[in-house]
RNA sequence: CGGGGUGUAGCGUAGCCCGGUAUCGCGCCACAUUUGGGAUGUGGAGGUCGUAGGUUCGAAUCCUGCCACCCCGACCA
């Protein structure tokens, strides 16, 4: 069967690759590194930005937009910013191109370079801030809680389909306050929110910590994240969540007057979550037949498939399902009804199952008599006959226990892949055979980070925030710990 | 950016070593029979062989540059 996806355990990244594409969610583009997220994957990406939106608003926060070129020289005012994004930035040098003079084709024209180049925003800091300076002149001005939705542009290496591409879209929300307090509040504030979205909307667990001070934002004094464990053992940064201090403040002198009338620099955080989410998604829930998306984030929930030998029996088909549509669609149910006679209903089930539709409805002839249907379930595959005189309620219910059942799953997966390790032999020996999160005593110095990291490619992905104090000893150097850190393989 | 690999119809491929105008499967179109788990038959359409040059009477095939993608490293959300 040629629609058929190369299987996990046969090749992992492969299945991977391959589902995104057979599901439809994106392709390669003719950009190195860039993709074309296409019209479903996109569907699923706007789903996720409506619920985080909602998020974002609840707790006090505006959308805004800045612009995607910011000039060169804004990146030197903040010494760890420009070092931390330096290596990936995409110049523009040139306003013009003009026709070759020596042919055929267009060439950049030279008598068109830019006094300044522009960077093409790998994040927003600078331009926000540079922009801040003029908005906040008194303690009253404050806070700023802003957020942006936005494109932006780093120059990785290595790309892959949603979980490091070139381009990629984002949200970005950039905070100004007037004490610290105020700011470390709104930092972990928005850490929960992200993981309030991460575990009941996309159904992934995930755990709430800070960064090491190797692996904290260029331009930050604490990064806070949150940590999802994959099918395959590897864990992927899911969201991050910045208290900046005063660094951006004092780079680009945005001050405020206090209550006492003295000059002080603002406080600052940001935070911001990608279509690497996507990616997050896919390897947390999928199987290998597809897709599989958790009901509160399916742009469609329910699939109705009509099964039919003539015309006349997908007439009635249809007036039963127009009834079913509407008391399904009354309980708040996206529901599709693919009655297209160009598909066999066998194909249908396919299709649907690729792109991970959380509940099927098939009927039939014989349904119409019963009056009933058939309900298949994406995540269990499970199939039951159901009355259709209450069948919206039923759908509603099983929706919910789907929702709950791909979060279990992800949370007992998460959990099997999770283990600790006391010694140094333990914690390789975990690292190659079961792979996963791993528990482990570390003396708290980037050396020894490092040096784990370059023998193991083990990265310690973050110190959890409900972390229990607890003496041990270093697995690699030995020396005194005061907590268990959370080491793993990561994308 | 370093090492390795790939690029032939919408997709997956054979042919390349040893030069003579491209193979097969899926998909697509038409018709018929089908329709409760990816239908079958018959007929048909579809190709700048990634791209730009070079060698040659002749290039998918040999040579060079470039581009893109994949795998492994270094970098990262």
């Amino acid at each position: 069967m040629s629609e058929q996806l190369t299987s996990r355990k046969e090749n992992y990244s492969q299945w991977y690759q391959d589902l995104v594409m057979k599901a439809d969610l994106a392709e390669h583009s003719a950009v190195r590194g860039c993709m074309v997220i296409k019209p479903y994957g996109y569907a699923i990406w706007e789903k996720m930005q409506q619920e985080l939106d909602r998020r974002f608003k609840e707790t006090g926060h505006v959308n805004a937009y800045f612009p995607l070129f910011i000039p060169k020289s804004f990146f030197s005012k903040e010494a760890s910013h420009v070092e931390g994004f330096a290596k990936e930035c995409a110049v523009v040098t040139h306003y013009r191109l003009k026709n070759d003079p020596d042919g055929k084709g267009i060439v950049v024209d030279e008598d068109a370079k830019l006094e300044e180049e522009l960077i093409i925003r790998p994040t927003s800091e600078t331009i926000i801030w540079n922009t801040y300076r003029g908005w906040i002149e008194s303690y009253r001005d404050l806070p700023i809680l802003v957020n942006q939705w936005a494109n932006v542009v780093r120059w990785e290496m290595k790309t892959r389909l949603f979980l490091r591409t070139t381009e990629f879209l984002w949200q970005e929300g950039h905070t100004a306050h007037a004490t610290a307090e105020e700011a470390v509040e709104e930092t972990i504030k928005m850490l929960n929110v992200y993981a309030d979205f991460a575990e009941n909307i996309l159904a992934i667990p995930v755990i709430k910590g800070m960064k090491s001070p190797n692996e904290r934002f260029a331009g930050a004094i604490d990064t806070y994240c949150i940590e999802a464990m994959m099918q395959d053992g590897k864990a992927l940064q899911a969201g991050t969540s910045h208290f900046l201090g005063q660094n951006f403040a004092k780079a680009f002198d945005v001050k405020y007057t206090n209550r006492d009338g003295k000059q002080e620099f603002v406080w600052a955080t940001s935070w911001g979550v990608s279509t690497r989410l996507m990616g997050a998604l896919i390897m947390s829930h999928s199987d290998d037949d597809g897709l599989v998306l958790p009901p509160r984030l399916a742009p469609i929930q329910v699939v109705i498939i009509p099964i039919f030998k003539n015309e006349q029996q997908l007439q009635a088909i249809n007036e039963k399902v127009a009834e079913m549509k509407k008391s399904l669609e009354k309980k708040g149910i996206s529901v599709k009804y693919d009655n297209r006679d160009t598909y066999k209903p066998g194909w249908k089930f396919a299709e649907y199952e690729l792109k991970g539709v959380p509940v099927r409805i098939a009927i039939g002839p014989r349904d119409l008599e019963n009056g009933t249907v058939e309900v298949a379930r994406r995540d269990t595959k499970e199939k039951a006959i159901y009355q259709i005189t209450d069948l919206h309620i039923k759908i509603e219910n099983l929706l919910e226990q789907i929702q709950d059942n791909i979060y279990r799953k992800a949370l007992d997966s998460r959990e099997e892949k999770t283990n600790r390790a006391d010694t140094w032999d333990e914690f390789n020996e975990i690292l190659d055979n079961k792979g996963g999160f791993v528990y482990a005593h570390w003396d708290g110095t980037t050396e020894t980070e490092e040096k784990i990291k370059e023998l193991t490619k083990a990265t310690i992905r973050c110190i959890p925030l409900d972390n229990p104090v607890e003496e041990g000893e270093c697995i690699f150097t030995g020396k005194p710990s005061g907590q268990r850190v959370l080491f793993a393989r990561a994308y």
